[in-house]
Formats: structure tokens, C-alpha cells, sequence
RNA sequence: GCCGGUGUGGCGAAAUGGCAGACGCAAAGGACUUAAAAUCCUUUGGGGAGCAAUCCCCGUGCGGGUUCGAGUCCCGCCACCGGUACCA
């Protein structure tokens, strides 16, 4: 299909020659401070891909359209006098690369080598101005090495809730570090997934099924390492707010941290000794309390069973051991309990009321107990209903038609003694107040964000720094990082909790008391500071250096922002995985001293998912998966980039389309032929209609509409009208003989950040010096864009009828009465009177009749 | 259910509350050519009137509202796409 194909212009041999070109000379390599060549004058500016993962099916047209934007960005960056830091790198340990290996032997290091050999070759074939000087590999031992060093601050620190942030585990002044750490290990209930072989984290669940190939998940408890990111909840969101995110990413986390105010209340247990303390976030509607409900898995519910239900409540609780997550949520549709035969008291009126156990309480959240206020609860309500349990209303609608029952809403207290009358809110305030004062609970804050379960049944992996001996875990020292992973002949998960590295007799043993920590770390670990380690990759003695740091992600002195990478690019999927880990790691970071701003990332930009050409979602089955290689080598890498970029908005989804590549490689086309002619033998010669002339008045405000609105495109990253503007250039210059050079020449500079090779090119071939790349951005001449005569719009009743050619210097009273005296609006203003006329300055009148 | 996003020509889309459809694709006609490709030029939201230059009506998912003026702002719906799901 891309051999005989006549090239509208000779891509294919310019690219390679400029890629090479900047390769050899690093012309976008960007010096640290300290560098030869640093330039401390300019500003800096950060600008992120999110790196991708180099698996064996090569990149897809998904990856570039950020890439691509950035790459403009950064370009454009540098002509304005940034240092620009713009860099790639491979997040490269995974399972599809030790699922590989287990199917063919060969080693994950082999296969994930050749990958990014793949991926490499691949960007650089589209054109990139990466600074590979600063490529970074997470699975590289001089890379990982430090993921482990970040593992052992973790592990080294506690956070101090008086002074709200990490610090080192020497000043904790408990008795038992270890039940402190942000690193700790604890047997938990896990998502354990057989297939898989390894545990997940709550975040690689969907709808009970790994994220990873859609396998079952169930729920046992093992021993993990946890990382403690429920500490940072709180910052976590208030945190974001300052972030120049998309809204919905921040609401994403927000809700994934998922914070609730309310109380927690003890409730006695008639006869016995104990009590059940609940959560809840409507303390309020304590009086409409007619039952309690413990999850079946609650700790009490063996103690307080009495003899007659203890084999209806063994018989439950077995049932719902035995359904997966999966089968649970299926299952949620119907309601299911049975009673424990013991009583409560509330606190607050002495009620005796039932207590239930039943699985629409979470085990995880909360106490793993409520108190059940069916009339301001659905579930309650529901379940309340199908029992045959009272239902009492306590709150009052602000608007007496609504139906109470299940009034879930706020409004005024009833039924409730010393609340009554009083709003939600305030009724809230008091009983938490009531409780307080009486040590029967306290008001609390919920949140849904769990600890992080931070190990890994892998072998393709970090593995952690950490010994055992006699039962206790301990760091290894700094000095034996990086710890490598064994070499062993068989990758295959034991089947069992027991890790891939446990086969590795030798390497486990650590002295003849102490043997080693065998699970890995999950994926996300390298993801959570490789922007870190880009601003200085090859520092042997610190994670990132200290200026460096300070450099790429201190605070700039010209914006108000706290600091962090300028521009974060990547695709929604990450929003609240990758992206709340990074942040987590980021802050404890920050917290003991290491990096100089608390968020890592100030703007974030989602780009939308490129769907098939059908309008699908791209993929093999459907058989409708553009490679970028074909398109790169039927229309070139320039082609390739401006369409991608001029398909539509960057945040939308689009579909794919073949004619659309070829009309932007038209444009690239005619752009070339601005600059070339084909002469009799079909060779490229400089176009005779070139001429050193000045552009006509016409001309020069098309050129310096184009500067202006270009720059503020790229700015806003609305590439796709920026095109689109240079389009209109290029149609304005096409017919034109003579050429102004002049015009061209501008032109190669505002169109260089999206087709850098074509622009290079022509740039040589016309004889100017040196790199379009390397030239200033060109600056707009706001005298150009200034029209002597201003057309103006003639409505009548806000509906067009005539246009008028006005002096730019008119007054608003002299348009009035050109446009009263404008023959069409004399025709429909004739037998009637004129109520009002506006007249908005260049713009238009509107006359009211 | 709940939360978020999106609805504009045949298609991708554009439009600080001020000429809806820029720019591109597709389509049709023409020029060049022995021919095709490529290239260049013209037309292209729908409907209607006129020999014509032109002119009129309708039109941004639907229904209301604010305004001299609404694709844009407000209220109420509908459809599609994503996320999430017993979190008390």
C-alpha cells in the first residue's frame, strides 16, 4: 500500500535525515543546573508524558496524540526562551511481560529489552523532542534501586498527627514502631486472584474481576505489606484544590477518598458485657434507630449470639464466606439477614432494639456496624420493610407534600426529644455534643480510600529491602540497594500465596538467622516518582539531585503556583490510580525534606480515547486498529502528528480517518510548495514565485493574525483551530506571485512545533541559518491586525438585513445613522417606529422595532 | 440509582452573549492531461421566489425562560458515552 505510492512531497527521505540530525547533535537535550550550556537566565518549564508501559504490541495511535501535544508544547516553549524539560522514559515492569516469559522461557529482562527497543524506535520515528539523555527504565536496577530507597523513607517514617505530616519513625513515641509505619505489614483480607496468582489492590478490582484479564477475585486474609495512605486522606483532597486539574478527576479522587463527617456511638448489648460502636453520618436521626445491623464477619457477633439463633447465624455467616465479591454484588438486589437474638439499648431513650446481622454491611468501612434508621435510609428502608422492623420518621421535610418514608434528605428534627425542632445540621452538632458529653461517641471522620496493599505474588518486580528473622521484619542497609531480583529458571506462580522468589533458595537466605522478604512490589511503585528522576537520571548518590529538584520542580518565581511539573499529559484511566499514588509518595516525599513542592503535578490534561474508523473503540478483534507505522510511512511522521492534532479538541474522544490524513498531508504538501517547485526532471527546486518583496496590507494581517492566534492555541493546547488558522495562511500565500520569502519564512517558524521535520527542511533548502528550532517564536505586530474600515452588521429586531463599511474611527452616533440610513433597514423600519438601536462598537447595530 | 461528559451540515469540527457552520473531509461540476493520478478553480445546511444580481423563510437534541440579541446564560426534559455502585 506505501511502496509505489507518488509522494506529494519527499517525506520520507527528510525525516530520517532530521531525526538523525537531532539525535547526533542533542539539539533538545536540556542541561541541568551545573551543565555546560545551562542557561540560568531563562525560565524552566516541565512538560510530562505519562510514560507507557512497552509492551509487544508496539505503540497504537493512542499514545502520540499526547505525546504530540506536549511535543508541540515544548517546541513552542523553547522558541519562547524556556528550558524545557521534556523527557520519556518506560514503565517496564509488569505482568504481560512475565506472562510472556512464563509461555516461552525466555527472561522478562530479554523480552522488555526488545520492547523498548521497539517503542524507541517508534517515537523516534515520529519525531519527538525528547531529551533521551534522560530516558529512565523503572525495571533498570539504577533506576529501582532508588524505588526501594523511597520504600525504605516509607518505611522509616510514621505520620505525626500533631503536626499532620511524615516523619521519621525515630521520633514516634509509642512503644511499637512497627503498628506506625507508612510501610507495615498486616494480615488482612486481600483480593486474592487465583488465576493470577498474586493479590490486588482494591483499585485493580472491577466489578469483582482482576483489571488484568477479568478474572475472579475473592477475599482472603493474608500478610501484606500495606502502605499507610489513608494518613494522607485528608491532604489528599484538600490538597487538590490549588491543582489546575480537570474538574471531574479531582471529584474522581475526591469520591474515591470518599471522606464522611458524622459520629461514631456505642450501643450497650443487653446481658453481656459489650458494646457495638456504629458509624454514622446522620447522628441526627439516633431516635429513628429501630435496629442495629453488624456485618457477618463483625468480631462481636459470636459473643452476643444467642443459643437459639446461634445455627441460623452460623449458617449465614458460612453462606456468605463462600460467595465471591462477585457473587455478592450480584446478589445485592434482594436483601438478606438474619437476627442474632440480642438486644441493644439507645443510648439516647434506653429502646430496646434487635440486633441483625446481615451483609449489606461492610465489613471494611466504618465500624463494620450501623444503627438502622429505615425512615431516612433506603437500605434501612428496604430491609426494614422486608423483615416486618418499625419504621419511625424523626426528620421532617422542609416541604410537608414529600413522602417521608425513606426521606433521606435534611430537614427539621421530630419525634426526637431535646432535638426536636431543630435543623439537620444543628441536630447534628447537639447530639454529637449530647454524646460527647456523656462518653457514649464522638464525632468522626469516615473515609473509603484503604490502606494500599503494596505486595506482590511476582517475580517481574522490585523486591523489597527487607529481612525476616525470628518473625521480625527489618530494613536492609542503603548500601546493599539495589536489591536484584534472583535469576531463576521458572517465572510460573506457585499457585499457593507463596511467591515466585520463594524458589530462589539461595538468594533468600540472608545470614544463616535471617532470610528475605520474597513478595515484589506492584507496578504503580516506579510509576510514582519517575518524574522525579528525570530531572537528573544518571545521579548515582541521591533519588533525584538536590538542585536539580529544585530546578525542574521548585516553585517558579514568575507563577504563583507551589511548583511541580508544569504539564501533566495522559489518558483518564490513570485518574485515580497512578495519580493518587504519585501524589501519596510525592507528599510523604515533601514531608521529610526531600523534594520542594507538596503536589507533584500542577496541570493535569486528560486526552481522549482515538476510536476506529467504524467510531469503536479501537481493537484486534474488531480489526480496526490504526499502527502509526502505516500512517507514518503513507503520509510521514509531520502528516501523522498535524493529523492527529487536527482531528478535534484534545479532551474529546474522535474517530479515526484515513481521508482526514490525507487532507492534512495536503496541507503539508502546498506548504512545501510554497517553498519548492518541480522542475522538468521532477527534482525539488527552489519556487520561482519567491521573491523579496513586503507582504501586501491584505497579506500582513493574515500573518499577524496567524502569529497571535497560533501562540494562544498552542497555549491552550487548542491545536486544531492553531492548524487550521495556518491553513487559512497557506490558502492566502498559495495563489500569490510574487512570494514574499518573508511570509514563508514565518510561516516554517509558527508551523515548526507541529511538522518539525518539513519545516527544518525548507528552512535549509531556503537558505536561512541555523535551526528553525532554535529560532525566537515571532512576534505579532497588533498594528496589522487593524482595519481601516470595519464592516459592521445591520439587524433589525436582531435578525441580519444589511452590512456597512465604517470608518474604524466612527462614533457610535455616526454608526446609528448610517445604519438608519442604510437602504435595507430604511425598507424595514418604513411604517414603524424605532424603539431602541444598539450599537456595539465594530461589531454591529441592531435596530428595535 | 448516583456522579461526570457530550448532543451543531453527509462526516471531523469552529464560533469573548453579537453575521451559525471557520478549517478540513466527502460529494458534484470545471481546467490541465491521449487518459488516469496529482494539482488548480467553482459549488455544497434545508426549503422557497426570481431571467438575473439578489431576496425571503426555517435551522445548533426537545420544551420553556432571561435578553435588543442565545449554539453560548437560567429552569425542566430526552438521548448517547464514560465512571461508580449497599461506603451507613
Amino acid at each position: 500500500m506505501s511502496t509505489d505510492r507518488r509522494k506529494p512531497y519527499p517525506f520520507d527521505r527528510i525525516e530520517a535525515k532530521w531525526q538523525q540530525f537531532w539525535d547526533t547533535h542533542a539539539t533538545f537535550h536540556a542541561p541541568n543546573p551545573g551543565e555546560p550550556g545551562f542557561d540560568a537566565s531563562k525560565p524552566k518549564y516541565y512538560v510530562l508524558d505519562m510514560f507507557p508501559y512497552p509492551s509487544g504490541a508496539g505503540l497504537h495511535v493512542g499514545h502520540p496524540e499526547g505525546y504530540t501535544a506536549t511535543d508541540i508544547l515544548s517546541r513552542f516553549k523553547r522558541m519562547n526562551g524556556f528550558n524545557v524539560l521534556h523527557p520519556m522514559g518506560w514503565d517496564a515492569f509488569g505482568l504481560p511481560a512475565e506472562q510472556y516469559a512464563i509461555k516461552t522461557g525466555q527472561h522478562p529482562a530479554v523480552t522488555t529489552a526488545r520492547n523498548i527497543d521497539m517503542f524507541r524506535g517508534q517515537l523516534k520515528r515520529i519525531g519527538f523532542a525528547y531529551d533521551w539523555q534522560r530516558e529512565v527504565n523503572t525495571t533498570d536496577p539504577g533506576y529501582f534501586r532508588w524505588t526501594q530507597w523511597i520504600f525504605l523513607q516509607l518505611y522509616h517514617s510514621w505520620f505525626n498527627p500533631a503536626s499532620n505530616r511524615a516523619e521519621s519513625i525515630t521520633t514516634y513515641p509509642g512503644p511499637d514502631p512497627d503498628s506506625v509505619r507508612l510501610a507495615y505489614v498486616a494480615e488482612v483480607p486481600v483480593n486474592w486472584c487465583p488465576a493470577l496468582g498474586t493479590v490486588l489492590a482494591n483499585e485493580e478490582v472491577i466489578e469483582g474481576k482482576s483489571e488484568v484479564g477479568g478474572h475472579p477475585v475473592e477475599r482472603r486474609p493474608m500478610r501484606q505489606w500495606m502502605l499507610r495512605i489513608t494518613a494522607y486522606a485528608d491532604r489528599l483532597i484538600s490538597e487538590l484544590e490549588g491543582l489546575q486539574w480537570p474538574e471531574s478527576i479531582k471529584l474522581l479522587q475526591r469520591n474515591w477518598i470518599g471522606r464522611s463527617e458524622g459520629a461514631e456511638v456505642a450501643f450497650a448489648i443487653e446481658g453481656t458485657p459489650h458494646s457495638v460502636r456504629v458509624f454514622t453520618t446522620r447522628p441526627d436521626t439516633l431516635f429513628g434507630a429501630t435496629y442495629l445491623v453488624l456485618a457477618p464477619e463483625h468480631a462481636l457477633v459470636s459473643e452476643i449470639t444467642t443459643p437459639e439463633q446461634h445455627a441460623a447465624v452460623e449458617a449465614y455467616q458460612q453462606g456468605c464466606r463462600s460467595k465471591s465479591d462477585l457473587e455478592r454484588t450480584e446478589l445485592a438486589k434482594e436483601k438478606t439477614g438474619v437476627p442474632t437474638g440480642a438486644f441493644a439499648c439507645n443510648p439516647v431513650n434506653g429502646q430496646r432494639i434487635p440486633v441483625w446481622i446481615a451483609d449489606y454491611v461492610l465489613t471494611g468501612y466504618g465500624t463494620g456496624a450501623i444503627m438502622a434508621v429505615p425512615a431516612h435510609d433506603s437500605r434501612d428502608f428496604e430491609f426494614a420493610t422486608k423483615f416486618g422492623l418499625p419504621i419511625l420518621q424523626v426528620v421532617q421535610p422542609a416541604s410537608p407534600d414529600e413522602d417521608w418514608k425513606g426521606f433521606t434528605g435534611e430537614g427539621t428534627a421530630v419525634h426526637s426529644g431535646f432535638l426536636d425542632g431543630l435543623p439537620t445540621a444543628a441536630a447534628k452538632k447537639e447530639i454529637t455534643r449530647w454524646l460527647e458529653s456523656r462518653s457514649l461517641g464522638k464525632g468522626t471522620i469516615q473515609y473509603k480510600l484503604r490502606d494500599w496493599l503494596f505486595s506482590r505474588q511476582r517475580y517481574w518486580g522490585e523486591p523489597f529491602p527487607i529481612v525476616w528473622e525470628e518473625g521480625a521484619h527489618r530494613a536492609i542497609p542503603d548500601s546493599e540497594l539495589p536489591l536484584t531480583p534472583p535469576e531463576i529458571e521458572d517465572f510460573r506462580p506457585t499457585g499457593t500465596p507463596e511467591p515466585p522468589l520463594s524458589k530462589a533458595r539461595d538468594w533468600v537466605r540472608y545470614s544463616d538467622r535471617a532470610t528475605r522478604e520474597t513478595n515484589t512490589m506492584p507496578q504503580w511503585a516506579g510509576s510514582c516518582w519517575y518524574y522525579l528522576r528525570y530531572c537528573d537520571p544518571q545521579n548515582s548518590g541521591r533519588f533525584v539531585g538536590r538542585e536539580a529538584e529544585r530546578y525542574w520542580m521548585g516553585a517558579d518565581a514568575a507563577s504563583p503556583t507551589p511548583g511541580g511539573v508544569d504539564l501533566y499529559v495522559g489518558g483518564t484511566e490513570h485518574a485515580v490510580l497512578h495519580l493518587l499514588y504519585a501524589r501519596f509518595w510525592h507528599k510523604v516525599l515533601f514531608d521529610l525534606g526531600h523534594v520542594s513542592s507538596p503536589e507533584p503535578f500542577q496541570r493535569l490534561v486528560n486526552q481522549g480515547i482515538i476510536l476506529g474508523e467504524d467510531g469503536q473503540k479501537m481493537s484486534k478483534s474488531r480489526g480496526n486498529v490504526v499502527n502509526p507505522d502505516d500512517v507514518i510511512a503513507d503520509y510521514g511522521a509531520d502528516a501523522f502528528r498535524c493529523y492527529e492534532m487536527f482531528m478535534g479538541p484534545l479532551e474529546q474522544m474522535k474517530p479515526w480517518s484515513t481521508t482526514g490524513v490525507e487532507g492534512v498531508s495536503r496541507f503539508l504538501a502546498r506548504v512545501w510548495r510554497l517553498a519548492m517547485d518541480e522542475n522538468q526532471s521532477g527534482e525539488w527546486v527552489r519556487s520561482a514565485a519567491l521573491a523579496e518583496v513586503a507582504p501586501d496590507k491584505a497579506q500582513n494581517k493574515v500573518i499577524h493574525a496567524t502569529i497571535k492566534k497560533v501562540g494562544e492555541d498552542i497555549e491552550t493546547l487548542s491545536f486544531n483551530t492553531a492548524i487550521a488558522q495556518m491553513m487559512i495562511y497557506v490558502n492566502t500565500f498559495t495563489s500569490a506571485s510574487p512570494r514574499p520569502v518573508s511570509a514563508v519564512r514565518t510561516l516554517l517558524q509558527l508551523l515548526n512545533p507541529f511538522a518539525p521535520h518539513l519545516t527544518e527542511e525548507l528552512w535549509a533548502q531556503l537558505g536561512f541559518e541555523g535551526l528553525v528550532a532554535d529560532q525566537p517564536w515571532p512576534a505579532y505586530d497588533p498594528a496589522a491586525l487593524v482595519e481601516d474600515e470595519l464592516e459592521l452588521v445591520v439587524q433589525i429586531n436582531g435578525k441580519v438585513r444589511d452590512k456597512l463599511l465604517v470608518p474604524r474611527e466612527a462614533s457610535s452616533q455616526q454608526i446609528e445613522a448610517a445604519a438608519l440610513a442604510s437602504p435595507k433597514a430604511r425598507e424595514w423600519t418604513a411604517d414603524k417606529s424605532i424603539r431602541k438601536v444598539i450599537v456595539v462598537p465594530g461589531k454591529l447595530v441592531n435596530i428595535v422595532v
